[in-house]
DNA sequence: GCCAATTGCAAATCGTTAATTTACACGCTA
DNA sequence: TAGCGTGTAAATTAACGATTTGCAATTGGC
């Protein structure tokens, strides 16, 4: 079902694979978008999008899917938070 | 890396869950979304927003992530067809 | 053949979000 | 003090998703 906690949001985890010494601003130029992008993503400011995701994978030298699915993740939650209508479970076929 | 073909569209896959007699109508009405939505996603028109992930999960008693991650499987295979700037590698402190 | 149901789709509208550039204020430090 | 790095706000632009309305095409029952 749920996460019963709220995940931690992908720039928070973003931010510890940034060096000690690099800051936001060069880490935006290796990626090649905007200081102000990254800063936004790096405090939950903005999501991680697919585009981003191949980004920092290439960067990163992980899989994309691994910032992707963070990024599900912490979507899912937030939408869970919102209210829904009530949606009766289909009865499959057996 | 990258997953070599096309992934199918999270649209054709819930095709295959609406049971036989069932209409788009009725399953749009059993979501609450318009008809209009989810044919749009039916015909691979529109994605899987994390809400409607949730409505899927449900309704057809899966879990929400099935239908997200398929949908990130789908944007990142449709992001990697645009060119992106080469990024380099980070050179990762030992 | 005729009609109603179903469906895909287009158009218009509205709301949200990402990304950019520009700009400003704050904090740290050489 | 001067400069750098940063967070953030504002204004723009570009995508999307969702809705409603309406239309055309298909199909099945009578």
């Amino acid at each position: 079902m749920s996460r019963m906690h709220n995940p931690a949001h992908p720039g928070e985890v973003l931010r510890e694979w940034i060096p000690e010494g690099m800051t936001v601003s060069q880490a935006a130029g290796q990626l090649g978008v905007s200081r102000v992008t990254l800063s936004k993503i790096l405090n939950g400011k903005s999501g991680i999008t697919a585009d981003m995701a191949l980004r920092l994978a290439a960067w990163l030298n992980t899989s994309a899917e691994v910032w992707a699915d963070m990024q599900t993740q912490w979507e899912i939650w937030q939408a869970e938070q919102n209210p829904r209508p009530v949606i009766r479970p289909l009865k499959l076929a057996a």
